[in-house]
DNA sequence: CCATTTATCTGACTTTAGTCTGATAAAATT
DNA sequence: AATTTTATCAGACTAAAGTCAGATAAATGG
């Protein structure tokens, strides 16, 4: 075999096909077409409304409502209108579609322990599927307001800091920089965003505000597997946006010289660099941005 | 979201799906339906034995039947029946055939292309996409007897001395070291075999001959990828038959300190220690086994 | 040689997926 | 208030996938 780059990215679609279709195969097990256990799957995902599961899925305005009918003879689900609008539909599951969607569940929790645990590394194999997973979403990345206490904004923090504990030459340690309290990085007084990557933290930045008009832009964030994408430019783009929300007219951050590229990122978006105002250890540069 | 190892093995199985799917929907564009597309791939990949194609495509005898039918009226293919066993029929692209398989191909290429060039570092993709791929494939490594000249033999042993230069602590010069010459390594003097996971070869080993009844095994390697799933013993086993085909009676090998679970295998799989016999620099211990 | 097994094929049939048209009713627009 | 748009649904239809029961002919095993 040839082992060019494309043979390989071949022979790994052959196997993930393969592995995608054994799945299929066992949801088949449970005596209801693939389409309807889609269905099931993602109304149990929360996607409750009808017009969302069509696009979700991809399905014919007709073939989907055949589906939801089926599932609803069988009693695993419930649609009612929906209360602001009543055009529309939202799809619901009962205690036995609960229970359903749980073996389907199972089905795939089942499938991922005995590839997992079936290797003798898989640490090393979540990271490469981290790796892929991400590349393939990387042009559907979320940005969401979250709290900085959430699992989400700490398992990004946590990241971060690791990172900078690697790339510091003098290291990291979070109790020695000024950690933001988390109350000033939420409304009204500041923001936190992480950016989602079809649900796995892949950044994040935090506003920190003191009920004035001048705010600090702290723990930019990108992760290593999700760069090349202009990432941090829209997590700077947002934070903007929640800081001029929150009536705020002025921006500072400061950065560290072995971030070069955040420093890259500061220059090309409108920051201007100045003198340092804090007696944080870790920071080399320090940048302002007016917001118009 | 959580992420536990099943939600990241259940984030990157969405992905893939995603991924496969999108292909599908592009082999559709070429006004043929899927079932069909996958027996024409099948065959343009070298399956022209239809029971082999059923199987491996786990088709219904009618179905499959249906499908090369209607190949073969678009002119595609052509069949006829097994030399050896006239029940048996035998499938062969024709020339438009081939043109047409060629035109899914390109497809595939264009899709992995399109994927690995929008990545900023599409070498760490493809290792990751070779690990998950091996480790998917890991219960169907085929070992196969190749000419140590050939390119999945020379791909395997540029591994290998790579990761020997890793390992030594004095490095690893493989023109320092008693390089067997490749005719030593091809029958009738011996034998060179190659595992392979679906076509990436992830492991050899090498039978060293002189025309005598000693042989020596040389230039075992397992990816390590592939490790901890008995590989290596697998390999020895295979190379052992081959020196048993060659009316060996006696085999000799020898190993270097900084490869514990090589000395491990050999201890495990009744290989006795004996003096040195050679003046290899790189060598620390040497074993011997008889063949019964 | 004869019975059995094996590989393939054919035709009838069912299920699943997907498309298209028009109906209905609620919301949005004029 | 009338018209248009939107979300859903139902029914008719087609295409694709899959199943099943023989039929056929070649190989195999006594």
């Amino acid at each position: 075999m040839e082992n060019d780059p494309i043979s390989r990215y071949r022979r790994f679609s052959r196997a993930v096909t393969r592995q995608v279709g054994a799945l299929d195969q066992s949801f088949l097990g449970r005596g209801r077409p693939l389409g309807a256990a889609r269905v099931l799957n993602a109304i149990g995902q929360g996607r409750c409304d009808v017009a969302d599961i069509r696009t979700y899925l991809g399905l014919d305005s007709g073939l989907a409502s055949r589906l939801l009918r089926s599932l609803e003879d069988e009693g695993l689900i419930e649609t009612r209108t929906h209360p602001d609008d009543g055009r529309r539909r939202i799809a619901k599951l009962t205690a036995t579609g609960r229970t359903e969607f749980n073996a389907y569940e199972n089905l795939s929790d089942e499938a991922a322990d005995r590839f997992l645990s079936d290797h003798p590394a898989p640490d090393a194999l979540l990271e490469a599927m981290d790796l892929i997973a991400t590349a393939m979403n990387r042009h559907a990345v979320a940005i969401e307001r979250v709290d900085p206490t959430s699992g989400d904004a700490r398992y990004g923090l946590e990241r971060y800091y690791a990172e900078l504990a690697r790339r510091f030459e003098e290291g990291f340690d979070v109790s020695l920089s000024c950690d933001p309290e988390a109350s000033d990085m939420v409304p009204p007084r500041g923001a936190f965003l992480v950016a989602l990557s079809d649900g796995l933290p892949v950044g994040c930045v935090g506003l920190k505000g003191n009920g004035s008009t001048l705010g600090e832009v702290k723990r930019l964030w990108v992760a290593p597997d999700a760069r090349g994408a202009g990432l941090g430019k829209r997590l700077m783009a947002a934070i903007e946006d929640e800081a001029r929300a929150l009536s705020m007219d002025t921006l500072r951050l400061d950065t560290n010289r072995a971030l070069p590229e955040a420093y890259e990122l500061y220059m090309r978006n409108g920051w201007t660099e100045i003198e340092r105002f804090n007696d944080d250890p870790y920071p080399d540069f320090f940048f302002e941005k007016r917001l118009v």
